[in-house]
DNA sequence: ACAAAAAAAGAAAGCGCTTGCGCAAGCGCT
DNA sequence: AGCGCTTGCGCAAGCGCTTTCTTTTTTTGT
C-alpha cells in the first residue's frame, strides 16, 4: 500500500512537504501542491490514520458505550450521536455495555486502548460505578448521556421531574383522574428516581394523597411491567387506578399488553399514557400519548459538549436538561 | 501517559520483553512475567492500541456501513453485529450511509483509511456501485449483509422468493384470498425484486392471473406505502384486493396506517401481512402476521464470514441465505 | 547589483509498538 | 572438559506519519 514517502518520491518533494499539503499546515507554492496532489491521485495514496494519529494527537474518532441498544430509545440516541460525529468529521466507535457494570468497565478501557479522543457514556446505574472512576482517573474526555450521575461530568439529558409531572398533571386535569397508577423503571437509575419525583409532585400540585400500592416497579422491561400492571389491576375495586403512567418506552407496551389480555379497554376502562416516544406509538391503537425526548437534539448536543471538551479540557462541567414535548394522542382519553 | 517502555524500566527487562509477555508471543519465565505484570499494574500501564496496529498488522477493528440506520431492521442487525464483534474481541467503527451512494463510498475510504481490519456493508441499490469497487480495487476485506449483488464479495441475506411465497401462500391457502396486493419496496434493491418474484411465485402457484394493478410500489417506506395503500383501495370493487402483503416493517405500518384512517378493518375487510418482523409487531391490533427474518443469526454469520476472509484473502466468496420464519398471528385472519 | 529579509522546502527525531536476529547461560552428552 | 542444544532475553530496525529545526531559494530595497 501506498505510503506518503511513495508519494513524496513521485511528486519529486520531501516527506514533509507531503504532509504538509495533505493537512495545509503550512504554506506551499501552488505548482508543488498541484504536483502532490497529482501524484497521490496517480498512486491512489489512502492517508494512514493509525500513523497519523499516532504521530500528532487527535485519532479522529469518539467512543459511544450505551447501555441497552436493544431499546428503542437508546439506537435513537446513537443514530443521533452518529449524525453528529459525521457532521463534525469523526468516527464512531461503537459498543454495548447491556447495562453490566463489568461490561460497562472492559469497553470504556477497550476505547481507551484505541486512543478514542472522548467518550460518550449511557451509564449504567451502578451504586459505584467503575466506569466513571476510570474516565476520571485517566482523564478521558467525557460526557455522560441520559444517566445523570453526581460525579462531576459533563451531562446531558432531558428534564424529568416537571415533565413527568405535566404527563401525569394531564390526566388529572384533562380527564379527572384521581387514581393514577405509575409503573416505575429499574432502581439505582437517576431517571427512574426522578419520574417518581415527578409523579408525586404531579399529586400533590392535584392534592391527591399518595397512595404506595399504587407505585410499582416494571423494572425497565416489558415482562415486569406487565406484571407491574397485573398488580394494580388486582387491587380492590374503590383501590385500583383509573389511569396509569409507564415510565418508559418498554414498560409503555408491557402495561398496554397487559391490559388488553385483561380485556380492559384503553382508555375507556383505564387510561394510559407513558415515558418516551417511539416510531409506532402513533400506530397502536389506541394512539399512544407520550412524553417525547428530544432524542435528536440529545445526540448532538452531547457530541457538541465532547468536542469542546477536548478542546479544552479545563473547563468546568457543563450539565444540560432538555425538555421533553408532551404528545397528547388518544391513550389518555382525548378523542 | 505509561508507554511499554516505562514498564519495562520499572521491571527492569527490555522493551521486548514487555511486549512478547502481553501478546504471549513467546516464552517468558514466570518471574519474569510476574515482575512485568506487577510493573504494568503499578504503573498503570494501557496499551495503545494505535501503536500496536501500526507495528503490527491487525487493528482489532471492523467498520460497519448501514444504509438506513433509521429502520429498526438494520439497527437490529447492527445490534447483533455488536455482539459478534464483542464475542471475537472486536470493536466496530459504525457508520451510516443514508442509502447514499455518494456518502456510502465516503464512509467507505474513511474506514479503509483507519485501517480496519474489514468492512460490513450494507450496499445502496445504486446501479453502479462505486463503494463496491473501492472495496474491490483495494482489496479490503469485506462481506455484504442484506442487499446482494452480483459482484464477487462475500454476503449474507435472507431467502427472499421462496419465503415472500410463502407468505402470500398463507394469505391463499389458509384464507382463501385471491385477489392480493403486494406493496414493493424501493427499486433497485435486489431484496425488492426477489419479493416480487416471490408474490408472483405464489400467485402463480395458486394459479392466480397476474394483475399488474395490485402490485404498487411503496418505496420502503412509511408515506409512500401509505399513498400505495390508497390507490389499491381506489381500485374498482371487483378488483380491490381482498389482501395486501407489504415488503418490509415501514411498509407495514404504512399500509395499516393507510387502511385505519381509510376505516377498514383488518382482517375482516382486508387481511394484511407484511416481510420483516419487529420488536412490537406482537402488540399491534390486530397483532400482526409476518415474515421474520433471522437478524441475529445474520450478523453472527456477517461477522464469521468477515472473520474468516481476513484470515485468508484468497478463499472463494460464499453467498449464504438464510430462512425467514413465518410468523402467523392476527391480521392475516387467522383466530 | 548585492545584502538582508521573507518564502519555500528538506532532514531528522520521534510517536509507542512488533519482530527478526543474535547473544549468553544452562543442560545433557560423550 | 568440550560439544551442540535449548531456553530466556536484549537490540534495533522499522510501521507511516507530524513537527521542529535548518537549509535553500526567491524577493525586495537601495
Amino acid at each position: 500500500m501506498a505510503t506518503m514517502e511513495d508519494v513524496a518520491r513521485a511528486a519529486d518533494v520531501s516527506l514533509s512537504t507531503v504532509s504538509h499539503v495533505l493537512n495545509g499546515t503550512r504554506k506551499v507554492s501552488p505548482k508543488t501542491v498541484a504536483a502532490v496532489n497529482a501524484a497521490m491521485q496517480q498512486i491512489g495514496y489512502v492517508p494512514n490514520m493509525l500513523a497519523r494519529a499516532l504521530a500528532g494527537s487527535s485519532s479522529g474518532t469518539i467512543g459511544v458505550a450505551i447501555s441497552a441498544f436493544t431499546n428503542h430509545y437508546f439506537s435513537e440516541t446513537v443514530r443521533a450521536i452518529e449524525a453528529a460525529c459525521t457532521r463534525h468529521g469523526l468516527m464512531m466507535l461503537f459498543s454495548d455495555t447491556h447495562d453490566d457494570p463489568e461490561q460497562e468497565l472492559k469497553v470504556v478501557q477497550n476505547l481507551h486502548q484505541r486512543r478514542v479522543d472522548g467518550i460518550v457514556l449511557a451509564p449504567s446505574g451502578d451504586t459505584h460505578n467503575r466506569a466513571l472512576d476510570y474516565l476520571t482517573s485517566n482523564k478521558i474526555a467525557s460526557v455522560l448521556v441520559d444517566r445523570m450521575s453526581p460525579q462531576p461530568f459533563d451531562q446531558v439529558g432531558v428534564e424529568n421531574i416537571e415533565a413527568t409531572a405535566e404527563l401525569v398533571g394531564h390526566l388529572v386535569a384533562a380527564h379527572g383522574h384521581r387514581r393514577i397508577g405509575f409503573i416505575s423503571g429499574a432502581p439505582g437509575l437517576s431517571t427512574t428516581h426522578e419520574r417518581i419525583d415527578g409523579y408525586r409532585l404531579a399529586l400533590q400540585r392535584a392534592d391527591i394523597a399518595f397512595d404506595p400500592a399504587l407505585l410499582r416497579s416494571g423494572d425497565s422491561n416489558l415482562e415486569r411491567s406487565g406484571a407491574a400492571t397485573r398488580e394494580l389491576l388486582a387491587l380492590p375495586p374503590g383501590q385500583r387506578p383509573t389511569a396509569i403512567v409507564a415510565g418508559n418506552n418498554l414498560m409503555t407496551i408491557g402495561t398496554m399488553h397487559a391490559l388488553r389480555d385483561a380485556h380492559i379497554a384503553v382508555p375507556q376502562d383505564v387510561a394510559l399514557a407513558g415515558f418516551d416516544d417511539f416510531d409506532w406509538a402513533d400506530y397502536f391503537s389506541p394512539r399512544l400519548t407520550v412524553m417525547a425526548q428530544p432524542l435528536e437534539e440529545l445526540g448532538a448536543m452531547a457530541v457538541d459538549l465532547l468536542i469542546d471538551r477536548i478542546a479544552n479540557p479545563g473547563r468546568a462541567q457543563h450539565v444540560q436538561r432538555l425538555s421533553p414535548t408532551l404528545r397528547v394522542r388518544n391513550s389518555c382519553g382525548c378523542p
